[in-house]
DNA sequence: ATGGTTGCTTAGCAA
């Protein structure tokens, strides 16, 4: 079983990109991110006509995320779902072939301390008190995701650029390793090189100089975690003609 | 050096 995470940066103008992908690729599942449409404008057709299944939760001209299954997604849930107040579509969770996923767009948090800094880190304890309480972390779960987030140094080319970063300041590292105390397991921490990134400024030459960060995940519970065998970055859907500013992070379970 | 690139929406914001 393949399960896959990608934030495409608009789903609209990187849907040629997508079928071409999920043809070479095959995935099972795909967890999407940043699809900037409403749901009435996600291109389920195409996505039938590639053979996938589609839950989303859309919104526009922001966020957006979707979860893209060969089998149909059963029980879906969409939003973080405890503020009336909060609109921003940026979690869905659904069941497929007995694995309760998500698909989460963490918020960037724009600079340190600022107004959606404050909002990244509230929407990341909201999201642990989710799991915690409304999911049976005993029974397999991924959540899976941009998140927004370099973990470890070995997850940032330039560390010493990057530390009064949203990405990668040290409060951020912090707030991560509290979601994954939730009872969850990075992935590509374990499985990945050092020095493997999946997002690349657009500016600034960032993908040739490879100045990358790792701030796309996929977290597993225990049980699951140990029927994972490979975790791989497709580095190269960031090349090419209109690629996303992220490639996609696969990983391989039995 | 507060730059630079992309997408949505069409001048300015968010990332």
């Amino acid at each position: 079983m393949l399960i896959a995470t990608w934030n495409v940066n608009s789903i609209r103008a990187r849907l040629p990109r997508l079928l071409a992908w999920l043809q070479k690729r095959q995935p099972d599942v795909v967890c999407l991110q940043e699809l900037k449409v409403e749901e009435a404008a996600f291109p389920f057709a195409e996505l039938a006509a590639a053979g996938y299944h589609a839950a989303v939760c859309g919104q526009k001209t922001w966020h957006g995320v979707a979860i893209l299954a060969r089998s149909e997604p059963r029980a879906v849930r969409r939003g973080l779902d405890d503020d009336p107040h909060d609109s921003q579509a940026r979690l869905i969770a659904a069941t497929v072939d007995g694995i309760r996923i998500f698909s989460a767009y963490v918020p960037n948090g724009s600079t340190v301390g600022s107004d959606k800094y404050l909002y990244k880190r509230g929407w990341l304890t909201r999201l642990g008190r989710r799991l915690r309480l409304q999911e049976d972390l005993g029974q397999p779960l991924l959540l899976a995701g941009d998140f927004n987030i370099a973990p470890q140094e070995r997850d940032v080319h330039n560390p010493r650029q990057w530390e009064d970063s949203v990405l990668y300041h040290p409060q951020m590292r912090q707030d991560f390793q509290e979601l994954l105390a939730c009872g969850l397991i990075d992935l590509g921490g374990s499985h990945l090189p050092a020095g493997t990134y999946s997002w690349w400024d657009y500016r600034q030459l960032s993908f040739p100089r490879n100045d990358g960060l790792r701030l796309d995940h996929l977290l597993a519970t225990p049980m699951l975690t140990s029927r994972c065998t490979e975790v791989l970055v497709d580095r190269d859907e960031r090349k090419g003609d209109t690629p996303s500013d992220h490639a996609p992070v696969l990983a391989r379970f039995f």
